[in-house]
DNA sequence: CTGAACACGTGAGTC
DNA sequence: TGACTCACGTGTTCA
């Protein structure tokens, strides 16, 4: 009997828990059973130290899962158990929000707003496409970041192929502010190898002209995104 | 005395833990304090008393924050302690993968091909100055949205005026992710009146040539403030 | 009736 | 010293 065989060895490595209960804990691994010369009859006190031992277990098996809880969670003060599950709290909202703050992020580049103005979505496509040309995923078309300037409004887009691995795409859009920063952006986005690009303001337009060369299938994706050449 | 007022009162909503242990609580909420005819005196009764109702606020406490974490997390199935912990836990590393993902995922645009070359911090000046070439003030190179994108690498800064109110702006510097983007962003802080941008990329530097119209102090201003012309 | 899960009171240790 | 936190053993209820 009183194999109660509980290690205590686990003390949350960084002490500050490690105290005299563990001390107490071996001391009387020999649970209190009134051991012998108990007329009450082997029974009961063996069922008093299955609770205990079943008991032990169960604290044991919380706190290895509040430690646990608490090596992952960063920037913990302090080792109460309180504030274990209280910075563990914090840190899910930190994480929570953050994650919030992506999805409105995301959801903000898809819907954009529905201006009185005519948007990129407005655009249909245009005659110079050779075949077929497909409405423009107009998600690539506002601000990347998150900024809260109004999309670009698209007035032609070419996409033409010139040789067997070069495309050049001319956009003319409206100048607005930050035009040719979300201009570059979404060009940036597109993993593009990009020979050359030119940018001209006049009045109120923006002409960017770009040549691109076409190295992988990526490439080939991204433009036939835009136009199913 | 045994205003204890404990209320009892939240019991995890859900049942399951609203057992017999709160009515035992209610019962016995004048605490087992050997009442009335004790003749070791109050002082250790009462001792014995703060302790009690300290260690019930002490559970209450962490139950209740366990019980907070608990709302946060959700898909939660068991409801005992042990699972709290261990679906937060499992919560949290989902969270934080798929952070590492995002970050990655950000990283890997961003990088790309990031061969540690050296920053414009090590660009001191160059010849092309026509007089005392001021250091670029860095800051302006940086993303100007907190992007953790590696700053740009200015080869070299030309600013020659042509004509009473048109400047020529000429930069060189490497290629990189973002870089087209971060330069239309300089340019773009800087209200210039922008006639004409050009940009050429060819293996791994970035050429920028700008034509600039002049049309108030700001902009000479600003443009002081990159070369002293 | 056995095991699991809980709150409770208690003694002990720390700051 | 007192105000903490902790682990422990116990009695209870529920499936």
């Amino acid at each position: 009997m009183e194999n109660i065989s509980d290690e205590y060895t686990h003390c949350w490595e960084t002490n500050t828990f490690f105290q005299a209960e563990d001390l107490q804990g071996y001391l009387d691994e020999e649970i209190p059973t009134h051991d012998s010369s108990s007329q009450d009859g082997t029974q009961s006190s063996l069922m008093a130290n299955r609770n205990i031992v079943s008991e032990r277990n169960r604290r044991k098996k919380l706190n290895e899962r509040l430690y646990a809880l608490r090596s992952i969670v960063p920037n913990i003060t302090k080792m109460h158990k309180e504030s274990i599950v209280e910075d563990a709290i914090d840190y899910i909202q930190k994480l929570q929000e953050e994650e919030r703050k992506i999805q409105a992020e995301i959801s903000d580049l898809e819907s954009a707003e529905t201006s009185s103005k005519s948007t990129i979505s407005e655009f249909d496509h245009d005659e110079t496409f050779s075949s077929s040309p497909k409405r423009l995923t107009n998600e690539s078309f506002y601000d990347s970041r998150g900024s809260r300037s109004s999309p670009i409004e698209v007035l032609e887009l070419r996409v033409s192929s010139m040789g067997e691995k070069t495309v050049v795409i001319s956009l003319t859009c409206s100048k607005r502010t930050n035009t040719m920063v979300k201009l570059c952006e979404i060009f940036e986005s597109l993993n593009l190898k990009i020979i050359s690009a030119n940018i001209a303001a006049f009045s109120d337009w923006v002409l960017k002209t770009v040549f691109v060369q076409v190295i992988h299938l990526s490439l080939s994706l991204s433009l036939t995104t835009y136009s199913h050449t």
